[in-house]
DNA sequence: GAGATTGTTTCGAAATTCGAAACACACCCG
DNA sequence: CGGGTGTGTTTCGAATTTCGAAACAATCTC
C-alpha cells in the first residue's frame, strides 16, 4: 500500500495522473478527516485521536506518514500542521463543506416529502 | 456499514454534522472516483468498471447503492448519472483537480531540488 | 523518581476490498 | 426458435485494511 504520488501509477490508474493519485490518497479512511481537523492550525497526535472518534492510532499514524510523504502535512512544534501545499487544499475542503450543507438541506426536504415512516404524518 | 446521512451519527462522529457524514461516505475506496467518472455524463456499470482499473464489481455496486441511497446518483436510461445534488459536487471536484495539479508541480520542483537518488545529478 | 501527558508501535480480531466466476436479461443474427 | 454477444448484478473465498486495546518511550511536573 505505497503512498500515491502524482506521476506514478497508483491503485486505479496506471497513468499517474495527479487527480488519480489524489483520489487514491484521499479515498483512504480518515485521510480527509485528518486534513479537516488540521485546517485551523496544528494539532498533536493525541488531539487528533480525540477529535476523530473511532479512529485507531495505528491508522492515524499510517495516514500521518502518507500525508507527510506527500508533502501535505509536516511535523511542527505543536504537533502536525498543513504545509503550504496542504493549505492549498482549503478551497476544496471548503467547497466540500458547502456541498455537505446542501446535502443536509436536500435530505430535510426529502423527509418532508416522504413521511412514510410515520403512520399519521401531519 | 450503513450509508451515512447528514443528521445521523456516522463513523467518526456522533453529531451527524453533514461534513462528517460526507467524509465517511467519500472516504470509502472508489467513491470519489466513481463521481469523477460520472461528472461528464451517464455511464453504465461495465463502463465504470473499465474506467476504474482494479475496481472490483462487488465494490462498484456497493458504492452505487450508497451513492443512490444518498441521492447523489440515480439510474438513468444510459446507466448511472449524477442527480442535481451530485452535480452540485462539481465545484468541489474541480477544486480538487486543480489542487492535484498543484501537487504534481510541487513534486516536480522537489525532484529538481533533491537529486539525491542519482550520483551525478545534472 | 513517581505520576501524568503525549508520541508511537505492536498485534490479533473484525471489517472492507479484491478477483474471478457465475447468473439473469436483452439484443442481434440466421 | 437457437446461439452468440454485451450489459447488469450477485456471490464467495482470499487478501488487504482498519479496529481496538495494550504497551513502550520520552517529556514535564511536583
Amino acid at each position: 500500500m505505497p503512498t500515491p504520488h502524482p506521476g506514478t501509477p497508483v491503485r486505479g490508474s496506471t497513468t499517474g495522473r495527479p487527480i488519480m493519485a489524489a483520489m487514491d490518497l484521499f479515498g483512504r479512511r480518515w485521510a480527509l478527516r485528518v486534513l479537516w481537523e488540521l485546517r485551523a492550525g496544528p494539532l498533536g497526535a493525541r488531539a487528533l485521536l480525540a477529535r476523530c472518534e473511532g479512529m485507531s492510532s495505528s491508522v492515524l499514524y499510517q495516514r500521518l506518514r502518507e500525508l507527510m510523504a506527500s508533502g501535505i502535512i509536516a511535523p511542527s512544534a505543536d504537533g502536525y500542521e498543513l504545509t503550504p501545499l496542504g493549505a492549498a487544499l482549503s478551497p476544496a475542503l471548503r467547497s466540500f463543506h458547502e456541498w455537505a450543507n446542501t446535502w443536509a438541506q436536500a435530505q430535510e426536504a426529502d423527509a418532508l416529502k416522504e413521511p412514510l415512516t410515520q403512520s399519521g404524518g401531519g
